[in-house]
DNA sequence: CGTGCTCTTGAGAAATCTCAAGCCCCGTGG
DNA sequence: CCACGGGGCTTGAGATTTCTCAAGAGCACG
């Protein structure tokens, strides 16, 4: 796990965001645009969870560290996810940009007085929530599974989530994803290759991954 | 079997409910009283989600049968917790009462109009939310580590929510504690065995376990 | 071309699972 | 009162998966 460089986040002023083309979702309209470089904070566990946030571009890990040293990553965040409401005052998880990402970010409290007399986004924030605990949900299954099942399963998250074609760009390394699965980077790493070895994947770099049998990968995944 | 509320929820004193449940939470104004025999069904999975649930005693699993056939438990509620909306508009997994229940039911939808206009029932639902992202994450941290650090973090858990003194009565089975862990049931029990063995437990019956040396517990368990 | 990452591969060690058997508790019926 | 049977739990031993430790390969960058 990689020691974070200083903490560079820009501030842009709330006009920048009038010129972007993401408007979508309950933070268009009253968001602030901050900009991450790679491996760096966007918040800490146990800050007090003052914003939520929603990305622009980019990737990010939230993540706890266990007593023991090693490291959960609880989710990868991608362009559109809403995240940091994994928190009641404070937050119980870290998040750090995995490459250079983009967020809007709104105060809690202001989007919660809205929400009470905006019924659409309180419907929108439930749903947010609801869509995390499925998240969850889908992760403590992986982790119930095999190497190769939890693998597969993260594999087919990417492909729905990241992309509409067969091909997949990773934007964590193979550690991230061996803290996501709860393996070891060896374990992944032969499971990888495994899966290109019978025709599964096509590894095109180790980070670009081409999904070559579907059908094959679905049955592989348990879930 | 001891029916106290736990219920993070309320700030009335705890000390309300005993005998007829009406009167606390966000339930009690408005819930109806719906009683379970053990392993009987509260809600299935893909039903659409039209109630929320507070447990007023016993104790409920949420699970899902994965396509293998295994059984992925969720969570355990004991009396006091709130639960159902691990969901949007369908659930996302099935409840069934482990033993004797009683629950207080209510409709969303009733519950989100009233929480729309009053501040502090909005707030209790996000929390109950908000504890129910906290549970989850525990969850995960605890399925990447060690068969004997799942069970001490367990026991840690049912000791903190179920019980103020040394001695955890356990409503379910060890194939609850297995499926819930992701174990096997003769792991778990191994484990249980060698628990008892360094002192750090005692099993006065295999459901009744007392816990002999709390520093070492909290040693054994990583998170 | 080195240097520093990240990723892959190999081989033995350790943890967990699988299969199989036996035990304990308890309710039932002779 | 005792034998019987079933469910839940425990224990054992070998098979399998995953981890650990160690080394090498690929790649970007100065």
């Amino acid at each position: 796990m990689q020691t974070q460089a200083t903490l560079s986040l820009s501030h842009h002023p709330a006009s920048v965001f009038r010129g972007q083309p993401r408007a979508e979702g309950p933070f268009g309209m009253i968001g602030t645009p901050m900009r991450y470089a790679r491996n760096t904070e966007i918040y800490g566990e146990a800050e007090p969870a003052e914003y939520l946030y929603q990305l622009v571009f980019g990737a990010v890990r939230t993540y706890k560290i266990l007593d023991d040293g090693r490291r959960q990553i609880g989710s990868f965040y991608l362009p559109g996810d809403i995240f940091g409401f994994e928190a009641g005052d404070a937050h119980n998880s870290s998040a750090e940009a995995i490459c250079e990402s983009q967020v809007m970010m709104v105060k809690r409290n202001a989007l919660m007085v809205r929400a009470s007399h905006e019924r659409d986004l309180a419907r929108q924030l439930w749903d947010a929530t609801a869509l995390e605990l499925r998240r969850f949900q889908e992760h403590l299954a992986l982790l119930i599974s095999s190497a190769e099942e939890r693998v597969v399963g993260f594999l087919i998250d990417m492909a729905r989530r990241a992309t509409k074609n067969a091909t997949i760009e990773l934007p964590m390394s193979r550690q991230d994803i061996a803290d996501y699965l709860g393996l070891t980077i060896e374990t992944v790493s032969r499971t990888f290759t495994q899966l290109e070895q019978t025709g599964v994947i096509a590894l095109r770099t180790s980070r670009r991954v081409e999904l070559r049998n579907r059908a094959m990968l679905n049955r592989l995944g348990a879930s």
